[in-house]
DNA sequence: TATTTTTGTTGAAACGTTTCAACATCTTTG
DNA sequence: CAAAGATGTTGAAACGTTTCAACAAAAATA
């Protein structure tokens, strides 16, 4: 491999200084600089085939133009189609995407965030899983510009995007109870994040508010990433004396397992039972009766997870907090309830 | 910000030579070292929270520790599920991935190189599109190290890690016809890239050989992306006098496109028309005939993409060309035709 | 005891940028 | 015509590493 151009080889083609090639190069005292050398010069670094060495760039310049983004499961369709906006956002404002998938494990991501520090990346863009709160402290302590997606910490000081949790649940439960169903049943992660509490929340909220007493039975926590256990969600629910009939599951993967299953059961979606989700999920959409699911805003997501940071990078630090507004998307398996 | 703390900070307060404190920190000449010094400096290091600055290292040592990767759109569930596995064996061997989406497009594609070009990447694993020959002679050129994957160029002598198209297209073919089909039809993108031609003869390969006189109509090529005439192909191959009573789809973008359509048709599969696609997606599990699929081998591929360009990175220079066997899994979208 | 070897440590150069401060030379101004 | 300003260019330091070559001091060998 011939050693790569440097700065220096074009100044000797060019007969200039290297100085003068690092101002054309980057466009800086244009007014200053003889129109016919800056032609040269361009000319050199393009024959040279010239390329400017990142790195040390960024050792002088102390950025470099890198985001690191760290999800739950860069396989899993909420957090690439995530991942995909946030790399277009990021390249039109020229950075880079590095990413990472924590797995919900907190040491997992601990060793992310590292690897990212590591890297200098000029920020981070953070689906942070359970425990990590010590890290985020830890990151704030650094003065590392960060923002939080999807998840966040009420406690905790932090830029963050996520979505109306409660809200979104309690609309998407108001919507079962309106259209005939009485006995609603929950399937979520046992779990501390707090979105996914919210989400609990605003369902409880919802069958307060409409006066339904609720049984405790109804809200069954899973562990996550266990197949088996939503299943036997679903099935206890289900075998209830008063079985459930209406379901809510509070994420796009609880979904899919349970959908798939309930498609080997009996069962009638939505006459005997209706369905509603959380996350848009193209798997849901060939079940022959497609999903209600709550639409997250991802493009707005994404965008305004970029903004925050950018800002942040130009050192205004005051604190943003948003909390976008979901969009019930009403399909077949939760249509009026026909047989009350 | 206060100034991140650097090599020569530990060595003032550990009262050594910064080049100690760099031989201790990288587990060099160990045996050299008193151990009560090198004790010093790690304590030293851990308080003032000291962390490599990369881009210097980078500098220096002319390696990043980063790879780029590039797939059509990340988005999508074959390359995210790709991306994962390629970012886990990446961090095995402590390297750091980036990405980016090329859409397809030569020129978003030389755009990514690009920049990933600029920041020094290692290496680059790379999704080619269309029309990105050059491109990729450009790089070998430069010789910079990387492995094509998903596609490749015949006569390109380039690394790369790619299915058995050919192959595998023929079996799913072969048990279309086996299983009693006689009018196969095909829809694949009207494109030069290589593998989805491979799948395009196989079909055809599979046809002759089993002596199925086929025509010219039964084969569709779509443009990219566009839904509406992925359903006019599905129409005008259900509405020939002799309607085919099969169909092959050569991705997994345009097998949901289809089948979503199909499932708005009055349309029985398997019985009146069975399917099959390439690539697993869970779109397709839930429709009421899950389809039969060329399951490819994910992990495998991206454990080879990493491990030949690791190897390139170690200069063997040997050229690494890898053809693996699809795996057709059969469901209920293809089963027997009873009504033959 | 004189020499060699081992142990422990260090100074300095280099990687490729960016950028400050300075310097000519030429042009304008009073 | 001297002073001031504009124009065009440059040397050198700095960013934080890595690593070569060298050097003392201590230990082992002759």
């Amino acid at each position: 491999m011939t050693k790569k151009p440097s700065l220096k080889d074009i100044a000797q083609k060019a007969g200039v200084s290297v100085t003068l090639v690092s101002y054309v190069l980057n466009n800086q005292k244009e007014n200053r600089i003889n129109k016919e050398t800056a032609k040269r010069i361009r000319a050199a670094a393009s024959k040279l085939n010239y390329r400017t060495n990142q790195a040390a760039r960024s050792l002088k310049t102390n950025k470099t133009l890198t985001l690191g983004l760290i999800v739950a499961d860069i396989s899993n369709p909420f957090f690439s189609g995530l991942a995909r906006i946030i790399e277009d956002e990021a390249a039109s404002m020229n950075y880079t995407v590095i990413f990472g998938s924590s797995d919900e494990s907190e040491e997992k991501y601990t060793r992310l965030v590292d690897t990212f520090l590591n890297r200098q990346v000029d920020g981070l863009i953070i689906a942070p899983p359970q425990n990590s709160e010590a890290q985020i402290k830890y990151l704030q302590k650094q003065r590392t510009p960060f923002v939080l997606i999807d998840r966040y910490f009420p406690d905790l000081k932090a830029d963050y995007v996520i979505l109306d949790n409660y809200g979104s649940a309690y609309d998407a439960t108001t919507h079962l109870i309106d259209n005939g169903r009485k006995k609603i049943g929950l399937i979520t992660y046992k779990t501390d994040l707090v979105h996914l509490i919210d989400r609990k929340l605003g369902f409880v909220g919802a069958l307060n508010d409409r006066k339904i007493k609720y049984k405790d039975t109804w809200i069954k926590e899973v562990a996550h990433n266990d197949r088996q256990e939503i299943e036997n969600a679903v099935d206890s629910l289900l075998n209830m004396n008063t079985p459930v009939d209406a379901l809510l599951f509070t994420s796009n993967t609880i979904a899919t397992y349970a959908v798939k299953y309930i498609n080997t059961l009996p069962i009638k979606v939505p006459e005997m039972l209706a369905l509603a989700c959380f996350d848009e999920t193209e798997a849901l959409d060939l079940f022959y009766a497609p999903l209600t699911y709550v639409k997250q805003p991802m493009q707005e997501i994404g965008r305004a997870a970029i903004n925050i940071l950018l800002e942040k990078l130009q050192n205004r630090s005051k604190l943003t907090q948003v909390r976008l507004k979901g969009e019930l998307i009403v399909r077949s398996s939760s249509r009026e309830n026909s047989s009350r």
